[in-house]
DNA sequence: CTGTTGCATAACCAGATGGTTATATATAAT
DNA sequence: ATTATATATAACCATCTGGTTATGCAACAG
């Protein structure tokens, strides 16, 4: 049986969220939205060295964020979805534990102080 | 006029996912959405020293998801959404930006791999 | 005033992180 | 065979992280 139930796994959460916590990471994954890319085409926009971009991919994918592929000397990065919808999962079961909506919450919050004062 | 847009602040982002890529400081916001806490309260079950529950308390303090009171000597912490909800919404969005929904991700990768194969 | 409780802060440490340059390796092009 | 391109890897460095113990300080309790 092939792997379909996400259970938030808790060991990948600790990669994903850091993983996410860099802005660079985050926008070569904004990036990789627009389609596969190769390390060169990463680095380009960023100022930054291709050893730092090929290390940033290591972290993604050591969170199971992206995979690479082999296209010729390419080694392109793609998304992978499962990992971020763990960390969305997450999130939402947080959220609906804590509170009912986090359009709510601010509201409710301020009204707990205020009536706890 | 007071904040009620959340636009998510990209400085932000970063402390609030770096703050959620530790276990024990997920385990602590679990463990406020039941109440808020004292830090003797939330060092007791995990097996830390209490500097290092107010080490952590202040990394969730800076990235804006908790904030402290002041009742006699104790300094309770609570939850606060904001940041929270940023980080939810930077999921969404990126889901959104990317495709439809995290649900259909994996498939829509998988059919597009087999295609390009 | 004295002692105790709750917490913060400082000093320290090992290991991770994010960057660099230099070098190696593999594939392609000439 | 040589050279060029794409990437990986190594070695190095400064800074951050997550923990510790020791100490300080403010707020009670006696």
């Amino acid at each position: 049986m092939q792997q379909v139930n996400h259970v938030p796994h808790q060991a990948n959460l600790d990669a994903v969220f850091a993983a996410l916590a860099d802005p660079t990471r985050r926008a070569i994954l904004t990036r990789l939205a627009d389609g596969e890319a190769s390390v060169g085409e990463l680095a380009e926009p960023f100022r930054l060295s291709q050893p730092a971009v090929s290390k940033h991919l290591k972290v993604l994918e050591r969170a199971g964020l992206i995979e690479r592929a082999v296209d010729r000397q390419r080694r392109p990065a793609r998304l992978k979805a499962g990992p971020m919808r763990d960390a969305v999962h997450w999130l939402e079961e947080f959220s609906q534990f804590w509170s009912t909506s986090f359009d709510q919450l601010d509201d409710l919050l301020e009204e707990l102080k205020r009536s706890e004062s």
